[in-house]
DNA sequence: GAGTTTCAGTTGACGTTGTCATCTCTCTAG
DNA sequence: CTAGAGAGATGACAACGTCAACTGAAACTC
């Protein structure tokens, strides 16, 4: 029926889909490997059949996160009948949400773990190298790494401030993450343009 | 000699910086209460008399974070002989600054805590209120609150990829926070003038 | 198919942490 | 001078991450 590498297998994603949805409901404080285990439906020892550490754990959600905003990034760069622009709009977007709708896990993502410092940036690594080629289609190679650069970061920001939901303060005007978004595109089209 | 008022004092002084420095050399993990009152002169439960929490501690060491920084815009948007755009450029560098030097520090600076998630927001409406008042002398009172916004975004997205030192990447083209900041400041400069 | 190995999972234990209740002692108000 | 307040110390407790030892069933060997 199911051999032990099946149920080993089947743990293991039960593990990192509790320490998710753990991590969106409650914050960081809440994801303890008892709580992990219990939602999986084992005991406090079993994550380290699975995994080195707690931290190794929470690194894995974390680049589960990127993989799978990676295949969106992908899976826009190839979409039919999409200006350049409107991809980089989407794949700002596509992070943007992250923040907004999963803040917690937002926050996991960038942040560098003291074990290994690289192991979630070497996960982000395919959703950058997406986004810089579309980059590359509107502002051209030469300064596609640049802009690149600066619409991650602006993305990134952005994110970070309704993720604390700062942007809703009315000091802002009123401006919400696409207003930015598109503001920043255009500008970024525009400056291109005219060089 | 020192009243018992004055003393007090002094130890509340001596905790928010016990908790800083150990936040600065060893991250959030490094600042227990046991840690910061070690290194204040005092026991574990005496930060009890002074901060309801451990949470609070770090509520205030992010407040007075704020503090500093809002002091420094101030005395920015003051100075003469500088050009809007030069304030700008500077006010963006100071935020950058805490994310490349003292990383946890900018970390804990934008984390909203569970308790109070508005309380750190509110600590940044000073540094923020400053640098509208900056962007609105380079772009007009109409704009300047959606440029201030994606300028603060952008910054701190900025600082949050230096922290993490992925900008280091080749990958980027070796782009630094300085020329990020300067294509982004002439970006707004340039829209603006032409609208 | 019997014996052996391997390995996912459990359990008990330990040190550390945040937090509270209680106690001590010194400064201050009246 | 006395009573109160309040800063700090200390003991205790639950929860946490982590390790060592243990259990049982699947997988392999002959």
């Amino acid at each position: 029926m199911t051999s032990r590498a099946e149920s080993a297998a089947a743990t293991r994603r039960a593990l990192l889909e509790a320490a998710a949805e753990l991590l969106d409901s409650g914050g960081l404080d809440a994801v303890t490997l008892r709580a992990v285990g219990a939602r999986a439906g084992v005991t406090r020892g079993a994550p380290y059949r699975h995994f080195l550490d707690k931290e190794s754990l929470l690194i894995a959600v974390g680049t589960r996160a990127w993989d799978t905003l990676g295949d969106r990034m992908q899976a826009l760069r190839a979409e039919p009948g999409l200006s350049a622009a409107e991809k980089i709009r989407g794949g700002l977007l596509a992070l943007i949400d992250v923040g907004r709708f999963q803040p917690h896990l937002y926050q996991l993502m960038f942040s560098n773990p003291p074990g290994d410092p690289t192991a979630l940036a070497r996960a982000a690594q395919r959703s950058q190298t997406e986004f810089l080629a579309v980059v590359a289609d509107l502002v051209g190679e030469q300064d596609a790494r640049r802009y690149a650069a600066l619409l991650i970061s602006s993305a990134n920001g952005i994110a970070g401030l309704e993720a604390s939901g700062q942007l809703a303060d009315p000091k802002w005007g009123g401006v919400c993450a696409e207003d930015l978004t598109d503001t920043l595109v255009e500008m970024v089209a525009a400056t291109s343009r005219h060089t």
